[in-house]
Formats: C-alpha cells, structure tokens, sequence
DNA sequence: CATCTTGTTCATAGATGACTGAACAACGCG
DNA sequence: CGCGTTGTTCAGTCATCTATGAACAAGATG
C-alpha cells in the first residue's frame, strides 16, 4: 500500500535523526519522536508514535514528556488524551542546551586551568622545580576562552519572529554561512 | 610537597579536558590522555601516565595507540620503550572526525529525507492520500545541506605552517570568532 | 456500572562501554 | 642466560542506558 511505503520512508528519515541528535546531548528517542510528530501532517497519540516507530508505549510516554519539557512538544488541545504537535523553531532548545551543558565543559576546563597556572606560577617565584608547561597552560586556557565566545554568539541568535520562524531562520542560518565561507 | 599539588592541579585539567571531549565522539580517556602529556614539560611513558592519572596500565596502553593512531601523540625516539611528546596542532584530527562522523550522519539524513519526499510527491501525483508534510521535509532537507556546507568550511580551514602553528591557529581563531560576532 | 482505550510507573532485561587485573611478549641489562 | 621493566592482550566486572511488559490510574464510551 503506497500509504505503508510513505510510513516506512519517513520512519528511516526518523532514524537517520534520532543517531545524528544522539551525538548533541539527546537521546536518540527523542530525534525519532520529534521528526514523526513534525512530519506527519495531523497532531499524533502517543499510541500512534508508539506504533509507528514501532516501539512500546511506555518508551514514548516518557520521551514525550520530556520533549513537552523542553518546549519541542506541544499538546493540541486541553483534555486528557489530546494528541502532540511539533514545535519547529527549535532554536531556543538548542540555545539552552549549549547555554547549561557546554558552557559548564568550558567553565570546569577554564577553572582547572586558572588554578593549575596559578600552581605552577607560585612554584616559579618560590625557586621550586616546575614540572609542567606554563605556556601551554595558558593557549589552553586562551582556547576556553575562545569557546567561550563563541557559545555566547551562538547562545544570543535569536529566532525571526511571527509566522513561519523555521523557514526564515533557515534562511538567516544559510545566509551566515555564505558569509562565513568568505571570511576563512 | 609541591610538585605533588602541581600534579593534582593538572589531573583536574585532564579530568576537566576529559569530560569535555568526551561529547566530541572521543572517549573521555583520550582527553585525559592528551592533556597530561602535553602539559607535562618531557616526554612521558605509559607507566607515568597511568601512575600521575591513577589509572591501569593496560587502559592506558590502548588510548596511547589510538592517539598515536589519531597523530595526537608522537614516541620520542625509536627504541621499544620510547616516550611519548604530545602533537599540539589536533585541528587536523578534529576535522577528521568532522569529516567522517559528522559528515555520514548528515548525509544519511539527507538521503533518506529525499526518498521520503520522492515518494511523498509520486502518491501527489498519483491521487493517492499523502500522509506527511512535504514543505517541512524540504525545510529539513535544506537544513541538511546548510549542515553539509557548514562542515566544509570546517573542515577545509587549515592549520598555519611553520613553527608555533597552535599559537597562531588560536589567534586566527579568535579572530574569526570576533568577526563572527559582528555579523550575527 | 462495566468496559475499552490511553497514558504513566516501575522492575527488569539486554546491550554497550569503560576499566581492571592477570597472563603474556618484547626487550634492556646484570 | 636469568631478571626486571615496559607495553600488549584478553577475559571478565561493573556501571550506565535503552527499551520492554506488566500493573496501574484516569477518562471516555457503551
């Protein structure tokens, strides 16, 4: 049935993005959920997902309330069993993820590296034997920093507002890129 | 004693730099690894790192290879026994993985989001019911490929030649990150 | 009210992956 | 040639994470 060969196609694309979400921090439930959801055309049960994907019921429940969580999900109505939609300006997630979880990676690494340098540069005046390489510490730490900046950019993009904001960021997004060619 | 605090300093570095990498598709061990030997002012042999990281030796033995592997970490000199220097320009090594990793899990989506928008489009025409949005499946497919061409650009910087390269990469970094603010 | 469907919770199975320790191999050195 | 040191290999442990199915709760529907 040719509605069955739709399904299956869009199942594959559902996997291809639930292994590329594993590698940013999610898990690879919620890629597949979230891309069924948003392309299928009507709002989804979660038993619907659930057979879809064809995984159990239990799964879905919880993948999807963490993607109402995260604000991903939306249910579309107010009474009990009301089906899910997509959020598709998915930015702000994104946003928060890198804003908690990377940003704590670059500030645990800039912390060590401070105290380190601050070890062995007291060393260095005391006369005592340095055992490691202060220099090096310190473009590692100049490094962090970079990082640093760069999630602040990252973190600040906004999302267009009104209407269609997926297809317009996507145009920003696709924009910066050309320009970002031309400057390396 | 003092080197003793100097040491616990900078296995707090490695422990830090681990955990960062390891949301980069390297194993935590490597970060760890890595740091050590290029903070460390000489050449280390496996039995000093797993003793400074307080882990075994035989962990330590196949993280060594694979770096080595990775061109992350050189042996100094050519006997058995030979220690090993850290190779500090890993920009080479990170678009590798960029390359492959990344690169497969884009284009995997990107394959199957195009069957699934060709077979979307044949029941169109066909009449048949067409369960899925095909305007949002291009959307992501144009996502996929803003992906592709940013990874290219990644990919294709190039490390500067000559002598301190890391030195010089960081502030071509840094550079860049300040002019990419600018545009955001 | 009885029943059916839908979502939630929980204990558990299964897979994966990091890490260890012991056995082993390859030298350098007396 | 033994002997000690260093690196490698491998079986097995332990923790972690995904996913399941059964039991349960909350409505809907007859």
């Amino acid at each position: 049935m040719a509605a069955d060969r739709q399904t299956r196609r869009v199942v594959q694309v559902c996997e291809a993005a639930g292994r590329f979400i594993e590698y940013w921090g999610f898990k690879a439930i919620h890629g597949r959920v979230w891309t069924l959801v948003a392309l299928r055309a009507v709002p989804l049960s979660q038993t619907e997902i659930a057979q879809t994907l064809g995984v159990s019921r239990s799964l879905i429940s919880g993948a999807v309330a963490e993607l109402v969580d995260y604000g991903l999900l939306r249910p579309v109505g107010t009474h009990r069993n009301a089906p899910y939609e997509a959020v598709m300006d998915f930015w702000p997630t994104i946003a928060d993820v890198l804003r908690t979880r990377e940003w704590m990676l670059l500030e645990g690494a800039r912390v060590a590296l401070e105290g380190a340098i601050d070890e062995a540069e007291y060393a260095q005046v005391t006369g005592e034997p340095v055992l490691f390489d202060v220099e090096r510490m310190k473009l590692l730490l100049a490094l962090t920093e970079v990082g640093q900046s760069l999630l602040r950019i990252l973190i600040g993009m906004r999302m267009p507002r009104g209407g269609e904001r997926f297809a317009t960021w996507l145009k920003n997004a696709s924009g910066l890129v050309g320009k970002l060619r031309r400057l390396v």
